[in-house]
Parts: C-alpha cells; structure tokens; sequence
DNA sequence: GGAGTAACGTACCGATTGGTCAACAATACA
DNA sequence: TGTATTGTTGACCAATCGGTACGTTACTCC
C-alpha cells in the first residue's frame, strides 16, 4: 500500500523483505530454530548477513517474525476454511486429516510451523511462548465456532474444551505424522477423535 | 551381576558408566539434542571429554543410549502402572494427567523425554525415528491391555485405535504443557478425550 | 617384571556459531 | 552541492561446536 509513501531517508532497501521473511520462514520450517544457521539463511535468502541483522535484529526475531508470518498465513487459511459454510464434522475431520495428507504427499513432511515452534522453542523462550499461545488462540475460536455449529443446543456439548481437544490433538498428530509415525495410526487417532466429538453431541 | 566377573584387560573405568548416562539422559532431557553441548555433558557428569567418547562413540549414541534407558525405566514404570489392576477409566485418567501434574509440580517442567525425542530429533534422523517408535509401541501395548479391560465385549470398541489416540493426545499434552499452555486447556483435552472413550464403551 | 591393553588427562583440531565493524554507496533534504 | 541518513559489503570477531591425538597411568596375564 504505501510502498511507494514514506520514502524515508538514507539508502533504499535493495532486497524485497518480504520475500526474505519467507525464505526465512522456509529455513526455520524445516529445520527448526537451533538446526538453522545464519549461513542457512544467507543462503536461503541471498541477503548479505549484515543485511539481514540490519532488516530484523537478530536471529531470535527473525524467527519470531517467520513465525509471525505463518500464522498471519497459513492458520488464518485454515480457521478460514473452518468457518466456511459446510458441514461443521466435515470440517474437523478435513482439520484432522491435515497432519496425514502433509505426510503422505510431501516427500518430507516438514509439519505445522506453529506445532514445531510449540515443541522446538516454546519451552525455552517466553516471546516464542506468547506467539504460540496467539497462533493456537486463534486456531482454537475457529474450532470452537466450528463445534457450535454442531448442535443448536449448545448446553449438551462444551465447545471450548472440545476445541482445546482439538488443539492438542492436532499438535500430537502433526509431531507423530513428522517423526515418521505409520499413516494408519494417524488416521485411528482422527476416526476415534471425531468418534468422541460425534457422540457428544445431543441425540436430536 | 558381572560386575567383579570379566575385569578385562587394561586399565580400569574409574567412573560408573550407569550413573554418568543417567546424568547424560538428564542433560539431553531437559536441553534437548541441539541445545546440548559436549561440555555440558562433560560438565553434569564429572567425565572428561575424551573418556566420554571412549565409553559412548559420539553425541548421537549417547543421545540414544540416553532415550534407550529413559524407555527402560520411565516409559517401563508408567506400562507397570497401567497394567497393575485398577480401574482401567481410573488408571487413563492418571496416564492422561501426567503432563498435567508435571506443570503442575516441577518448577520448569521438562515433560516426558520420548515425547521430546518424538518432536526434537525424530524427524531428522532414523535411529532415532525407529527408537521413539519402540517406546511408543511399549506404550501403546499397555495402553490397549487396559482399554481392553473397560469392557467385556470388546467388538463394541477398539482398544488398538483408542491406543493410538491416547498415544496422541498424551504427546499433545506433553508438548503442550512444556510450552507453557494453561493447566485448564490440559485438563480439558484429557476430560474430553476420556469422555470420547466411555461414550465408546457398550452400554451395559 | 615385562608385555599387552585400555582408560585417563590434556591439549588441541578445523569448522562453525551468532554477531559486529568500518568503509562505501545511494538516497532525501537543505 | 553539501549533509544527514541508511543500506550494502566483506572482512572480521571471540566463542563454541563435535571430535581427536598422544603421552601417561593403571590394570591383567604370562
């Protein structure tokens, strides 16, 4: 929008830092915070070192801004999807099968960004902890809409901890599916997931 | 039992290759594989650097002997404790609060190693990939005996696909809790989840 | 008491880590 | 045409990484 405003002072940016973050984004993806160098990145981005400390800071953020990315990216993409019309178990169980689908049809499943994050640094770093915890907020208000739209008589289920099921479930299947666990437990876990969901439900 | 047996020839360890791996598993526990380094391995266990090497090979073998014993004892005890007899709802219910009472209890909680190994390492490397399958594989076999138990006509649900979904959402928890989510959202995940299941359950 | 063997202790290795520095280049504004 | 400001560049940093070479020491067996 206001790329061409605010032309600021000094030398412009040669590089599209938007186009870095997403190389940035890749590297980290894949490879996790501690498994990703700065070289990783100088290469993945074709950005001079000093470049990008000058763009973001330092690793930490660059990370935290990838991270940043991700959800404003791919989570949104999905908690649009999840409040899409459709059919609300329908929808879950396309959530659930996300995880699978990622292991049967990339060569190496490199997972959820967000899942990794919770798993790889979350447990070390309070600014990565927070982002976590905003990226699964937002997964969980879809899920929960979502699991409204099962019943009209919302008193027989209880979204909000179903949708904290979901969350966790969804964060065990992407580290399984990611570790290399076998297709058909990835798919027992989303059948008896959904199993417990639908029989919750009010017997209309 | 060997121990005064087979003195071997040449000089003699002078330090307890059982306790330092203890102390290695303990490092590798809390810091992850990455986020460990050879001195603080030296350091937690009092071993220099090159005797380390002798007795173990390299980082990555004494990061598996280290998951090896940590199924052996912890992952073993936790079996034990299902299969002892008990109510089978009651006993998924505290295999289900573990993470739980971790948060809970421990200052940092540094959670359940194999859930770690199962999110740090497993994707990048296959020996470790194929122990981590094992130790959740133990798991799921207990875990199955005792939803077995639940009912008597065990057509009505399926204990191995139940087993597969206990195994996920524990490690959901595990990594969830690590990465500091609320203790309402864990006992949330685990309400539901063992709701699903006796909603499985035939009705007597 | 050798001879053989294996662990110990230390110093060391090249490579890589995240991060910085100062010279230089490109822009805006006066 | 300065001057201020900022990005680029490439060399450079101390620290640390996983791993090793080698001389010494402690043990068993003959």
């Amino acid at each position: 929008m206001n790329k061409t405003l605010k032309p600021a002072a000094g030398r412009p940016r040669e590089f599209d830092e938007a186009k870095a973050l997403q190389d940035i984004r890749g590297v980290f993806w894949t490879k996790g915070y501690e498994g990703t160098s700065l070289s990783d990145l100088v290469e993945a981005t074709g950005v001079r070192r000093a470049s990008l400390y000058k763009a973001f800071g330092n690793k930490k953020q660059m990370y935290l801004r990838a991270l940043e990315l991700y959800e404003r990216e791919a989570i949104d993409d999905v908690c649009r999807a999840l409040l899409d019309p459709g059919d609300p178990l329908q929808k879950l169980d396309w959530f659930l099968s996300l995880p699978g689908q990622a292991r049967w049809h990339d060569h190496d499943d490199r997972g959820c960004f967000l899942c990794n994050a919770t798993a790889d640094q979350a447990a070390f770093d309070d600014d990565i902890k927070r982002r976590v915890r905003e990226g699964q907020a937002k997964l969980a208000h879809a899920l929960e809409q979502t699991l409204t739209d099962i019943s009209t008589t919302p008193a027989a289920i209880e979204p909000a901890a179903q949708a904290s099921l979901l969350i966790g479930v969804y964060t065990g299947l992407r580290i399984l599916a990611r570790s290399g666990a076998a297709l058909d437990m990835l798919d027992q876990i989303r059948r008896e997931t959904l199993r417990g969901i639908d029989a919750a439900r009010p017997t209309a």
